[in-house]
DNA sequence: CTTGACCTTCCTACAATGGGAAGGTGCACC
DNA sequence: GGTGCACCTTCCCATTGTAGGAAGGTCAAG
């Protein structure tokens, strides 16, 4: 196979498989005599792998770990739930983080008007942040009620 | 001011503010005879609006267009409502996306049973998608839904 | 033998940030 | 008047993962 054929079985692009060997998460490919990549169906499981951790939101380097750890038949399973925990861990942390930004903007936007008029609580918070009361910082993850409370 | 006192009164290193000059967001500022930049308490105002809107996750683009409507006077409130709600969609959006990796992850981690011994579901996952049961697609995602009708 | 699809390498860019080098400036202290 | 130190300047490089394009070689079908 071809890297086209590839790029198009595993829908990472023929770029990024380039891309992935030259920064030596995949092993540098076959060469016809002309140059041209070639690939084994192995190379395809990995590649398919590559995609599906991917996708999943793994960096590189975690996937990289992944693969060694696949490759690896002796490996503890432990491992993997660990990369893998850790991963959701981080997720969630970054969910939390947006989940935060949106508050508080819809927070700002459910004082603004929204009409023609120049007046707006968003801009004005931005520019000084007590212009609008800002979100209250709960102990526990209770959002609206101890929103509703601490007001 | 000159940009070290700036940068720890807005929180943004002297690097970025050097950038947001360079790159438009920021006027560039005023100079000492002998070439270091100085800036006024308007400066200020302005630095800590860009840094307020940065931590709510907004581009460097949408700053630029919210500091424009900061400037304008007679803007209409319902443009910077628009831009937040807007904002807020894409972070709702992305939320969305890290919430099915962490359920995938979870529900393939709850399969591994976490020991010393090689097997693993997770692994398994990645190598091939169906040697694990994928996650149900709940009833209420009628994006997803409308698209399977559709094949 | 030409044409078009495919392949190769190499360079550029993105967004937002940090690191560091090489050199100039401001100021306080002796 | 020096000396030293903190600060400033510009310029270049790296990051992460991806895409675009240029210039040129290859393959297969017509």
């Amino acid at each position: 196979m071809n890297i086209g054929d590839i790029a198009n079985a595993t829908g990472i692009s023929a770029k990024m498989i380039r891309y992935y060997e030259d920064i030596g998460l995949i092993r540098p490919a076959m060469r016809t005599l002309s140059g041209y990549r070639v690939y084994s169906d192995n190379d395809l499981q990995t590649l398919r792998f590559v995609r599906r951790a991917r996708d999943l939101g793994f960096t590189v380097k975690q996937i990289d770990d992944l693969l060694t750890l696949w490759r690896d038949r002796s490996r503890a399973s432990a491992d993997v739930k660990q990369i893998a925990l850790g991963h959701v861990a981080a997720l969630e942390k970054k969910m939390q983080e947006l989940k935060d930004m949106s508050d508080t903007l819809l927070h700002l936007a459910s004082h603004c008007q929204g009409n023609d008029r120049p007046d707006c609580p968003i801009l004005k918070n931005l520019g000084s942040p007590d212009a609008v009361a800002p979100l209250p910082k709960t102990r526990d993850q209770r959002k609206t009620r101890a929103f509703d409370r601490a007001r």
